[in-house]
DNA sequence: TCAATGAAGTATTGAATCGATACTATAAGA
DNA sequence: TCTTATAGTATCGATTCAATACTTCATTGA
């Protein structure tokens, strides 16, 4: 009973936060999905850059993620690059176009007065928290794979500084690699 | 930077969330929305059960929360009643059917194992930030409304058990109170 | 008293998401 | 080679959602 008005406030503040997103998004003919799916892109590597990734990040199907890449390809957003290895799977990269109107976009809002008067120390704690809650979200939807975990420490294997992995630091958000990254700690 | 992953979390569970309802709501012939208002209108009292107050909940337009009661209305979920003072407004209840829908629903997801390995006392800090965030969240987006900070007031006055007002424990997750109320604990 | 203004809600239309199904192309295994 | 599985695309129908225009009712003000 108590415990899930932390659902309903999620819930709500996402709500309004894809609210936001729309505004946002409509003054450049963008829908919500398309500057979410941008914001993933941004954030992710060559494990998690295909449409397959996305799909499952975002939990629709295959088929309506390929929709959104079309739009976003067609408005000289997203580029596609045919995968030297495996010629079925397609990369998905942000064009100069698309990371000019992101910045723009952070710029434009301000979500760190969002946190006022939450305190520091209480924000880390809420971040943990919601950390968990995803994870137990995604073993309950059975979007877990644990498969991927080799491919996770094979990557971290490599020598570029730009990637890192882990649950805490890591640019890598990408779901694929955080939950297995997790998984891992927790093993 | 660091702070904005609470921002993504948020994102991507409410995300996942309403994945889980739409699933859920499938079976039934229902969309997302129309569980989420289903269960807003469990929640609220005769001053947030009007057609506009569930559009400031949601964030949308008049017109976008019309057509959704309109659907519930139509599958019998939803029953109208015109306000005996005003008889512009439109008071929304649930009918025994949408109850008993609900109950089945509430029991059919356990929201508490997703809280696994958070902690009590920490699912308490999550639960006040979060709170804290949807009222700067509100601010910012000018749905903040002071003048029903006296309806409020006034509702909290009536002696009937099933209704209390304030932050922490009210059954009355209904946000113009909400707002109200919270913004009358910082004054 | 009555006209003007505004508020609550509805109806309609068009754009867009989303899911379902069927399909193509490539890879991997027997 | 033949079968099966995977990554992705195309198409269609149902539905949301925003925008606009509209109706009904209340309130204000002269």
């Amino acid at each position: 009973m108590h415990n899930t008005q932390i659902f309903d406030l999620i819930d709500r503040i996402g709500q309004l936060l894809r609210q936001q997103q729309r505004e946002l998004g409509s003054q450049l003919g963008l829908q919500p999905i398309h500057l979410q799916v941008m914001h993933y892109l941004s954030q992710c590597n060559r494990y998690s850059d295909t449409p397959l990734a996305v799909t499952k990040y975002f939990g629709t199907t295959k088929g309506t993620i390929s929709q959104t890449i079309l739009v976003l390809t067609k408005k000289g957003l997203v580029k596609k690059t045919v995968d030297s290895d495996d010629r079925r799977i397609v990369h998905l990269g942000l064009t100069a176009k698309a990371s000019k109107m992101l910045n723009v976009m952070h710029e434009s809002i301000d979500l760190r007065q969002l946190l006022n008067s939450v305190g520091l120390e209480n924000i880390d704690i809420t971040e943990q928290a919601l950390k968990k809650i995803l994870i137990n979200l995604q073993k309950a939807n059975d979007h877990y794979s644990f498969g991927e975990c080799f491919t996770c420490r094979h990557f971290q294997k490599e020598a570029s500084n730009n990637y890192r992995c882990g649950l805490t630091q890591e640019p890598l958000k990408e779901p694929v690699i955080i939950k297995i990254c997790v998984e891992h700690e927790i093993t």
